[in-house]
RNA sequence: GGCUGAGUGGCGAAACAGGUAGACGCGCCAGACUCAAAAUCUGGUGGUGGUGACACCGUGCCGGUUCGAUUCCGGCCUCAGCUACCA
């Protein structure tokens, strides 16, 4: 019999999977729906790793195992196709983005069809295909027709060598991550999505989802929920307010100045004469400085600031405050000013000490000669709020402030409203026209806007957006009054076309509506998406954001879209590095006891990072499916550590995988172990019973490495036995198979089925099964272990008692000693306590 | 600085609900097959001591609860991720 040739197999059942269709989304309704989805791709220029499949291993498995069990499934993938990284590989390169993304497509298709992920590719879409963000315009008009998404002048991060603004994520330390050119900050226009109206909505549905708590949290922390109080200072002479917010009204008797954020509105007219000159410098410095050195690390940096020369009058007392600006106030917080009390606020009392301001004391409990005491305590020096705690002492400050109309509680959020724009060619052209000043929104029979075809992506000389080249597309007509208008020049950033693509898969080919009513209803929410945690606050956020609009809308039938959320972890690679911190392939160094040498002797230290290609430590999952086949891959992603941990990759374990299908294949096809004889095997049973129990709770907790481990156990033993019952193996095919696909159908055939495994139904686990008739019971005297004895399953406590004690080594222990008392742990354990 | 998670053999890891720590795999060692090697198969493999039965130690560190703690509680250390003056 010919050995276990995966490449043929492998090749074979894929062909057939296409050819009959095998995972095409069911059509009936009457049975369960279970829709797992995969957070989908950016398809890159690199190709993939063996880090990217992991989630999607995972889920195939999930989906497979859900299709035996009697669901329909719906399994899909597709492409978040648009994004900078491919329109500079057109430029780089001379070519459109449309090809060059057509290109990474097809590589990505080709490179997770050799895995056997069984999706139903009559859904794939891309989200840079015009009929897919033909339906982002159009949502994006929805949100626009409600008020959610306006245009405004606010700060930006440009990068003059690119000549287009970032995204705050793609900014790390005032350079652009990638290329390292320096960003600025400037004001433009741009579109805001007004996220910040659904912060308590947000908020609101995060405790119904099954998401790990972390994940919760960050959207929470994100969100920034925080309760307090308004409060008015007039500045008088001025007849002007400054409005702060606090957290701690309760403290206003401690104020001894006011700050407000150098680009407060306020700071021109109220700063005096002799002062203006100072203000202006330092609000000059502040504008230079980039975000990132005013946020980061600045916590522990000196604070600066300077004096306006104006005072504002304490509305709790009638005290007048000095008003100083500074750039730990931050403008686009609560109300971009704040009062300070130095003596019960850390930044505050930093503050106050550097340029000697007074610091009053107003909670007890702490030592405010040294540092500022936030914690609780009875309140002094504050008039009507003598005595009181924190809690009642706010209620009564912002009762009196509202009394006198110079204050009221209120809640601020931390999240900011949504940068929607991006000056870029290679996104979703947002869907308005310009005329006679006003904006309209393009009518969705006219949708979508097309991109036009451009000979060069680049933004133009004067720092126009690429879309201004397009001098036919930019000049149109608006519709309602025959007049001529402006297309947008600003695209959508890559979020938009993530925030809803899940629902576009419900109806991917629908060309009258984004998607059918009855099948949305059918098919959401999703139940299970797995994909990386570094999605936590912004795709997750983002898209929780669309749903929820939708659901107002009443577009869609379930206010939040992922029921379950499940983060895979990152797998890291092993990489060499000299002294001057070049990278080596694995192959170019070799150990010597226990140390890494280059090829030409020079030592390279060796450490485990992420996979990059920068790094030359990644695997080629299309390198391993030759080498090992695809269900060793799979196998090994899964059986190398809980999915959620991410781990360390290394070949040899794939190996060990191939090993494990190999003892398969044999246990199959050499010689004649298996048969159709009644065979007692109750060791063989067991571990069958096992291994299936293992399957199926993998299916919901999601632990594949154990159901892997239990599999094996179960080769092992039958590997060992005499013979092997048919219906054993084909239980074991079976469950084998969502993990092994390719191997399942192969040796399912060879079992004599004609039909594929995959609708198979799922074996039974039987708990009867599963007991030993003798077990194995441990034995302690004194809390430390001293044998173990085998009694009958079901031994009553003085059987079990009697043959502990019976033991040689035990009674060795107890060897005159006195029992004080005697613990038994039915099936498990005996204590004898001395 | 804050929040979250994690520390178990040479390595990846397992341990259901407080009950035999290390299942399963990698690597390594020995044996079988082979002229030999590879592949495969069989056995062994936490550390120390002992010919041995066994004994002692061992789940980051210190302490506590318990007959019994990888698991629960308190304190600390280290690493990773997120966040960063949010009043």
């Amino acid at each position: 019999m010919a050995g276990y040739d995966h490449q043929a197999i492998e090749a074979k059942w894929q062909a057939y999977w296409a050819d009959n269709k095998t995972f095409a989304t069911p059509k009936d309704r009457s049975r369960p729906k279970y829709y797992v989805l995969d957070m989908f791709p950016y398809p890159s220029g690199v190709g993939l790793h063996v880090g990217h499949p992991k989630g999607y291993v995972a889920t195939d498995v999930v989906a497979r195992c859900r299709r035996m069990l009697g669901f329909n499934v719906l399994h899909v993938m597709g492409w978040d196709s648009f994004g900078l990284p491919s329109e500079r590989q057109a430029v780089k390169e001379n070519r459109s983005p449309q090809e060059i993304t057509a290109r990474n497509i097809n590589t990505f298709k080709r490179q997770l069809t050799m895995l056997g992920l069984s999706y139903d590719w009559d859904k794939e879409l891309a989200t840079s295909d015009p009929s897919y963000y033909k339906w982002t315009q159009w949502i994006f008009a929805k949100l626009f027709e409600k008020g959610l998404a306006f245009e405004a002048e606010v700060p930006v991060n440009w990068c003059p060598a690119l000549g287009t603004v970032l995204a705050n994520e793609e900014v790390k330390d005032g350079v652009y991550i990638e290329t390292g050119d320096a960003v600025e900050r400037r004001n433009m226009r741009q579109w805001m999505l007004k996220i910040t109206d659904y912060a308590e909505s947000l908020l609101a549905t995060l405790p119904e989802v099954q998401w790990p708590e972390g994940i919760k949290k960050m959207q929470q922390d994100w969100i920034g929920r925080s309760e307090g109080a308004i409060v008015r200072f007039e500045v008088p002479g001025n007849n002007r307010q400054i409005e702060v917010f606090t957290t701690r009204p309760d403290t206003l008797f401690g104020c001894s100045y006011v700050v407000l954020a150098p680009e407060h509105p306020l700071v021109s007219e109220i700063t005096t004469k002799d002062c203006q000159a100072a203000v202006a410098d330092y609000r000059a410095e502040v504008a230079r400085r980039s975000d990132r050195d005013r946020t980061s690390d600045a916590a522990d940096a000196p604070k600066t600031g300077v004096f306006t020369g104006a005072y504002a009058v304490n509305p709790i007392n009638g005290e007048k405050a000095p008003v100083w600006i500074a750039d730990y106030v931050l403008v686009n917080y609560g109300t971009g000013a704040v009062f300070a009390c130095p003596a019960h606020d850390e930044r505050d009392y930093a503050f106050a000490k550097k340029f000697e301001l007074p610091i009053i004391e107003v909670v007890r409990g702490g030592d405010i000669s040294q540092a500022a005491y936030t914690g609780d305590g009875p309140h002094v020096n504050s008039g009507f709020l003598d005595g009181l705690n924190n809690v009642d002492a706010k209620r009564a400050a912002i009762d009196k402030l509202k009394i006198g109309g110079q204050g009221d509680a209120t809640i601020t959020y931390r999240l900011r409203d949504w940068l929607f724009s991006r000056q870029r060619y290679w996104g979703e052209p947002v869907p308005v026209i310009h005329v006679d000043g006003q904006t309209k929104v393009v009518p969705v029979d006219q949708l979508p806007v097309q991109l036009p075809v451009l000979d060069d992506y680049r933004p133009t000389s004067d720092g126009q957006p690429p879309l201004a080249r397009a001098i036919e597309w930019l000049k149109t007509i608006d519709p309602e009054t025959g007049k001529p208008a402006l297309r947008e020049t600003n695209t959508m950033p890559q979020w938009a076309g993530s925030c809803w693509y899940y629902l576009r898969f419900i109806d991917p080919t629908n060309d009258n509506a984004a998607w059918d009513p009855e099948e949305e209803k059918y098919w959401m929410p999703v139940d299970l998406y797995v994909g990386g945690a570094e999605h936590a606050t912004l795709h997750l956020l983002y898209s929780r954001f669309w749903h929820h609009v939708l659901h107002d809308l009443g577009l869609v039938s379930t206010r939040e879209p992922f029921q379950r959320l499940f983060n895979q972890g990152m797998i890291h690679g092993t990489s060499f590095r000299d002294a001057r911190g070049k990278y080596y392939s694995r192959d170019e160094v070799e150990e010597r006891d226990g140390q890494w040498f280059g090829k030409s002797g020079e030592p390279v230290s060796a450490r485990r990072e992420k996979m990059s290609k920068s790094k030359l430590n990644t695997a080629d999952p299309a390198d391993l499916c030759r080498d090992y086949g695809a269900d060793s891959l799979r196998l090994y992603e899964l059986f190398m550590s809980p999915l959620e941990d991410g781990g360390d990759w290394e070949t040899t374990g794939v190996a060990g995988c191939r090993r494990f299908l190999d003892r398969v294949w044999r246990l199959a096809t050499e010689g004649n172990k298996l048969t159709d004889a009644i065979v007692e095997a109750p060791e063989l049973e067991r571990a069958l019973h096992n291994a299936i129990r293992k399957v199926r709770q993998g299916v919901e907790s999601l632990k594949f490495n154990t159901a892997v481990s239990e599999m094996m156990v179960f080769v092992n033993e039958a590997t060992k036995a005499e013979h092997v019952p048919k219906a054993y193996f084909e239980d074991f095919v079976r469950i084998l198979s969502p993990y092994a696909p390719h191997m399942g159908e192969e040796l399912w055939r060879l079992l004599g089925h004609s039909n594929s495994v995959a609708y198979a139904t799922f074996p039974e686990y039987d708990e009867a099964k599963l007991v030993h008739d003798t077990i194995t019971i441990a034995v302690q005297v004194g809390g430390k272990m001293r044998g173990s004895v085998e009694v009958p399953a079901g031994s009553d406590d003085a059987t079990i008692l009697a043959a502990a004690k019976a033991d040689a080594n035990v009674q060795r222990h107890l060897d005159g000693k006195t029992i004080r008392r005697e613990i038994v742990v039915k099936g498990k354990l005996v204590n004898l306590v001395l």
